[in-house]
RNA sequence: GGAGAGGUAGCGAAGCGGCCAUAACGCGCCCGACUCGAAAUCGGGUUGCCCCGGAGACGGGGCACGUGGGUUCGAAUCCCACCCUCUCCGCCA
């Protein structure tokens, strides 16, 4: 949520903004709600204070012994006409409340404007492409081809868009969680396991909700989902809390399932692994002090390539444009791993920081010494999702021979295994 | 899932229709005194949000006792629903 005082006394900034977003909010309609909800806001006010002394009155009188029921019927009359102007006044405030939390968050002056993923601006560029003897196949006929995935079992059991992991896959998954947490851990991160099913609240608090419910799979019967991506519990650790201004930043990590129902995605990345309904991911949040949060981006997405680097995978990095950022973010760097079969970058991790967006949601606050408290900014990335990682192991690795040799940081979380070989029998 | 207890300031906790919400009392924290310094002791201070006014230190008003409703002239206090925590029972990896 963007604040509130900012809209009231620089509508025209947020105008811009939102231009720049290629998003179709009205400004001017919010300045009608809120210019409405103050005035209710001071009449009810104003009847509530003479109901306050009136009753402080009538209490005193009782206590003297004297007759009060001339006045009770009179403020009976007054506490009938508060609650009608308090039930407009309250759907006013709602009114004021919903179109704000509708709002995207503000881009940072550095991020470039632009409408779509075509005007995002590469800035980073790491890895030697490596050139093929053949045709590279794509990941997912290597994976199948390999024995490690079965999309067919796994369509049979929940639907289109899943996939078993299988043997060797499997295992790489469980490598992958494992190295990139052993990575993190290094730099600082608290590992954390939390639920992967939140509440409407949490949602709220990092935004995805009320606005991209369709994205979401939800509880039949309950006001709970499944988790789209670890930022939702690990931004949510500490809704409603004052933190330490003097533990900032501090850094969490953790490898969940993410679940996404992918509404609108039909017919896109149908092939392969890229786009699941169910995937694992590590994810990485921060917290950070306002004046530092930037710098932290940074930092996290340079714990981000590292782990490319270690894979020996190519890839590079982009700002994207206003028109491409999410929802919550106020800037954010997508990195894309090079994947040879369609010589194309595909993202694999996206670092975003969301400013104080998600920390007013959520109400994180931090206390500086001796300060008052303040919201403190958050700021999320992933840190790997396994699958396209796999993706892109596959198809950097792939041998002649249809074998897969693997980045040699993983031989020992893979027991030894080197070369991912065909399988001698189905 | 069943029974009981409970949710009040940073923490513990009192209050159980108006005299108790800038919320008793205790701890913590901040300032000051004493001290070479510290501890101990003593004195003072210490909730947040919203609206109106003011350039501002501030002033006026409203709201908040888990959340949302209800009863009442008036609700932390009474009633209803829901959420969460703890204890016991049931079930269970």
């Amino acid at each position: 949520m963007i604040d509130l005082k900012l809209v009231q006394k620089q509508p025209h900034i947020l105008a811009g903004v939102l231009a720049d977003r290629h998003c179709d909010i009205d400004v001017g309609e919010f300045l009608v709600l809120d210019k409405r909800r103050r005035a209710l806001l001071a009449e009810v006010e104003a009847m509530k204070n003479r109901r306050n002394t009136a009753s402080g009155q009538v209490a005193a009188l009782k206590r003297e012994g004297e007759d009060t029921t001339a006045m009770q019927a009179e403020l009976g009359a007054l506490a009938e006409r508060i609650r009608a102007l308090d039930m407009e006044a309250g759907q006013a405030r709602a009114d004021v409340e919903a179109w704000l939390m509708r709002v995207p968050n503000i881009p940072d002056g550095s991020v470039p404007k632009g409408k779509d993923e075509t005007e995002n601006v590469e800035v980073v560029r790491w890895g030697e492409i490596r050139v093929f003897d053949f045709s590279p196949a794509e990941h997912g006929d290597i994976g199948v081809r390999l024995g490690g995935f079965d999309f067919e079992r796994a369509s049979r059991l929940a639907g289109s868009r899943f996939v078993c992991l299988r043997g060797w896959a499997a295992k790489l998954e469980r490598a992958l969680v494992n190295f990139f947490l052993d990575q993190h851990a290094a730099n600082g991160y608290i590992e954390i396991n939390p639920p992967f099913i939140v509440n409407s609240a949490a949602m709220t608090g990092t935004g995805q909700l009320p606005k991209f419910e369709e994205d979401l799979f939800a509880l039949r019967g309950r006001e709970q989902y499944l988790i789209p991506t670890a930022e939702v519990p690990l931004t949510n650790l500490y809704a409603g809390e004052v933190l330490d201004g003097e533990l900032l930043p501090r850094a969490f990590c953790s490898a969940t399932p993410c679940f996404r129902a992918e509404a609108g995605a039909a017919g896109k990345d149908t092939r392969g692994i890229i786009r699941m309904h169910q995937f694992t991911k590590v994810e990485m949040v921060r917290f950070a002090h306002p004046e530092d949060s930037f710098n932290q981006l940074e930092i996290m997405r340079g714990h981000a390539c590292r782990l490319l680097e270690l894979l020996e995978l190519p890839y590079r990095v982009v700002t994207l444009c206003a028109g491409d950022m999410g929802f919550s973010s106020a800037k954010t760097y997508d990195v894309e791993v090079w994947l040879p079969a369609q010589a194309v970058h595909r993202e694999i991790s996206s670092c975003s920081n969301c400013t104080d967006f998600q920390a007013r949601r959520a109400n994180i606050r931090f206390k500086p010494r001796g300060g008052k408290a303040v919201f403190l900014h958050t700021l999320n990335g992933s840190g790997l999702p396994t699958g396209r990682t796999i993706a892109a192991i596959l198809e950097n690795g792939q041998q002649k021979d249809g074998s897969v040799r693997l980045p040699k940081v993983l031989i020992p979380y893979m027991d030894g295994v080197e070369v991912i070989e065909p399988p001698k029998q189905p």
